[in-house]
DNA sequence: ATAATTTTTGAATACGTATGAAAATAAGTT
DNA sequence: AACTTATTTTCATACGTATTCAAAAATTAT
């Protein structure tokens, strides 16, 4: 285990020059002229130099890691986030430092703080919450935050989300125009701003053509629950039509109407629900679903980070990205429907 | 964008003893009467103080950084696995460093060298493979590497892996005992060990047998490649049973086959894969697959990490855990079948 | 050729913490 | 009380780099 550690000051030496030309050469913006530039990297190569990240850091204060709290790795929407959100920031040399935070609120607190020990330059939470307190810690710490995918009242956190609100209104006016007289919806976790989002503008848009919901469960954003909870609403007087919170939860309502209860989809009920995952377009699901722009999601959230970090700008944003309604065979689709 | 960092300096002068009072009080393992302990932790926590993990890694040389690359996240072994390796090493007080490689091998050796730039204590190369050049810099910098999932020559880097041989070999013996006739085999990317392996098994079963492949195709781990490879297969004289190198290929295999090319299964042919992700058992699927002890290779692969870390062995190991096929109803089940 | 200006360079210092050596205090022995 | 031993505390330094300041070198202007 030979800890060959090679420093700027040896690069130094072999180049004949000083420490901090060394740095200089290695630091974007610095003058060097070309001779010693040519030097150092001949020395720096012959020795494998590389500049130490972590020393750099704590010099200028910037990390350039970013770091990523997640909660729910099984809905596949969120490892499709991550790679995207992971190889933009490599793009623009950061890197991400992934902290698990159970589902239960309790323990965020705590990890957000571990994140903060790293002296991260940005954080970003998807799908999960904020305690006010720890808010202000990273307000104060010069931290920027961005909640993805979720929302929370607090002015000073930047949220990047879908218009879950009016991906909710389409979902319930796709339905009507099929037909539709007896609609239900599957929640998820009811503490989540997404939830709740797309909850209001289904209702909204019910109402505004005066119907009422006709059945309503929690799923919890989790497969077993939506289950039971699709058991629960199809024991009886089931509904022609239902409208589930996200496709992870999706697939084990169609699941379960097809396979344990005998229903047929889209003839007996129709379904739609939440996300565009790629396993809802696979042909043994079809969902049709409303989509999460996920690149575009992504490329907001890095840019505000970067605009907070380099920028130096702290002014909080909140961006609301529109959800188009992707057109598959779990619905049955309105004579001439004109999104 | 109030940049109030709290140093062990601010604490010690508030708790009025040294700055070197404070670290004690933070290092585990260093003397302290509890009286200063007491006054560092009153004074701390009025100031919010809490180490900076970055200078502490400068100066111990310990980054307590686990470096983790990876390439496919579409694959959902990927993200479970994550999730396990990262819950699993915060326990130990250890991060999780992203690093996404693209599949072309070309660039895995500059996100190696980043990183490396970082200090980190320890990689994780899940499905990638690391060039001699790179594994060796590894070495040098005394950063032991663990690959996930696959496996390569090298005897200085360490490996955990499914008995993917073995595996291959229940699959055979499986398809064979349920009287299959025409065995085919939908190739991963052959560039990995993983399907090396799993192909090998799986053919040295059959010869032994005396019975020899009926067809082949590659789906290099894609889903549309492993559409057009099942397209190819089913051309002409298609085969009774097939084996497909893992989940998230069979996924594809199985739609094309009943959506497109109208095959029941597992009446008209039976289909047998690799992993058991979650959902391999999705009532939509149902496959019968050989799984992935995933948690027993987290378990390893962490503590593989931690003995070389923290116990400077620089032993290399190479792990191989058992792999037991999963019956699900994919393909069919020979009488009285005993495993 | 000399002065004025720009560019490049090196010495010194700072970032926030851990740690070995030395000094100071506490505890134990006779 | 005097001395030995054990414990705790402080001082000083190191980790590897970026950066300020002043000095030196190179360039341009006069």
């Amino acid at each position: 285990m030979s800890k060959a550690k090679v420093t700027s000051q040896q690069v130094a030496d072999l180049a004949g020059v000083s420490q901090s030309a060394v740095s200089r050469v290695y630091t974007l913006g610095a003058s060097a002229s070309k001779k010693t530039t040519d030097k150092v990297h001949k020395a720096a190569a012959e020795l494998n130099y590389r500049p130490n990240v972590l020393a750099r850091a704590m010099v200028s204060g910037k990390s350039r890691i970013i770091g990523l709290v997640v909660a729910y790795l099984e809905n596949q929407f969120y490892p499709t986030a991550i790679e995207k959100l992971s190889t933009q920031l490599q793009e623009k040399g950061y890197h991400v430092l992934i902290f698990m935070a159970s589902k239960t609120a309790g323990n965020i607190d705590s990890v957000v703080e571990e994140i903060l020990d790293y002296q991260v330059d940005g954080i970003i939470a998807a799908s999960v919450a904020l305690s006010s307190k720890l808010a202000d810690r990273c307000h104060a710490a010069g931290v920027p935050v961005v909640l993805f995918n979720r929302t929370q009242d607090d002015e000073a956190l930047s949220c990047v989300t879908s218009d879950n609100f009016n991906g909710g209104v389409k979902a319930a006016r796709f339905l009507l125009a099929g037909g539709h007289k007896k609609l239900g919806y599957i929640a998820g976790w009811e503490g989540a701003s997404t939830q709740r989002n797309r909850e209001f503008g289904f209702i909204a848009a019910l109402q505004q053509a005066g119907v009422k919901l006709h059945a309503r469960e929690v799923g919890d954003f989790s497969m077993e629950q939506a289950s039971a909870a699709t058991r629960r609403m199809f024991a009886n007087n089931p509904p022609d039509a239902v409208f589930v919170a996200n496709d992870h939860m999706a697939f084990a309502v169609m699941d379960t109407l097809r396979f344990e209860l005998g229903f047929n989809i889209p003839e007996d009920v129709s379904l739609i629900s939440y996300d565009d995952v790629p396993a809802a377009a696979w042909p043994a699901y079809n969902i049709t679903t409303i989509r999460q722009r996920v690149n575009q999601m992504v490329q907001e959230t890095v840019r505000i980070l970067m605009e907070q970090i380099e920028g130096n700008s702290s002014q909080s944003q909140r961006i609301s990205i529109d959800s188009p309604i992707i057109l598959r065979g779990s619905a049955r689709i309105p004579k001439g429907w004109q999104p």
